[in-house]
DNA sequence: CATATATCAGACCTTTCTATCTGAAATATA
DNA sequence: TATATTTCAGATAGAAAGGTCTGATATATG
């Protein structure tokens, strides 16, 4: 395997997506969102937790409890998320696993990977839950999928 | 955990900048390399062999053995090593993980992160051994962490 | 031919990641 | 207050990745 994000990153994204597209006072329970987005419930339970610590959700228990947003949409970018679960060590990390790699000690891949990498963040720093949302409402295919309307 | 190559295939790559800097006919043996590089031996081995298995190395076995490059450097780019190791699914799923993402079906980070997935495709589909062995002799810092004259 | 040196193949161990289970704590509602 | 519903916390189980070990096989060299 490879890839930039880990599972539990990934089901994470996803269920703020799912969170982006619900009315944000009131409160969505895991089961609901587990079913819709095919994750294994007590995992996504796990990762949500994670979450509310990092003060992205916020989370009720009891009958009509479960999660919603802790902040404005516009406020917590995908970026936030990412950093709850994996931490932010592909910031710095060289690509080919050197630890001594850096600007003044680079290794090959180095100075072609460093502004893919910032697009990369870029790309995860500036979209916002809100903006998420907006992308939900305009996308069919993306409603149907999480079950909107 | 996180990031694009997984560690054996970081190991890979790290092993073949070793080989690139070497003469190309004569054999370079596994103990010298994992000294060098500070990788676990018996798993460089294992992971060389899958490159034996790929034809981008050779091997020989007995006194004054090891590896060697199978084509000319000019012939391999560093993705026929990951492809090797990791094989290309980070060319083709999801950044977010959802199995149903597509061009016509796309999740809210497909538009962006497709075009840069094709730039980290680039950045080693493009780069041979024989340019990696070019920068190594421009690199003193390089030179000197793999014990080159 | 004997010996030392190297890779090869497969089994095995360890660590990390993914996923599940259980019971406790909180809370809406009857 | 009793009950059902939900998250929470910690222990546990399973799967995958990372890493080790052993013996077999090939080969250069004395």
């Amino acid at each position: 395997m490879s890839l930039i994000f880990s599972r539990q990153c990934e089901y994470a994204l996803q269920g703020i997506l799912y969170m982006a597209a619900q009315p944000h006072e009131s409160y969505t329970n895991i089961i609901e969102i587990s079913d819709r987005l095919g994750i294994p419930m007590p995992f996504l339970g796990k990762t949500f937790q994670l979450l509310v610590q990092a003060k992205i959700l916020q989370s009720q228990k009891g009958p009509k409890g479960g999660f919603r947003l802790a902040k404005a949409p516009d406020e917590v970018a995908l970026f936030h998320v990412v950093d709850a679960i994996d931490g932010t060590d592909f910031l710095t990390s060289c690509v080919l696993g050197f630890p001594e790699c850096s600007g003044r000690n680079p290794c090959p891949m180095h100075n072609e990977w460093g502004p893919l990498r910032d697009r990369v963040y870029q790309m995860i720093a500036k979209k916002t839950i809100a903006d998420v949302a907006r992308e939900i409402k305009d996308s069919r295919q993306l409603r149907t999928k999480l079950g909107i309307r």
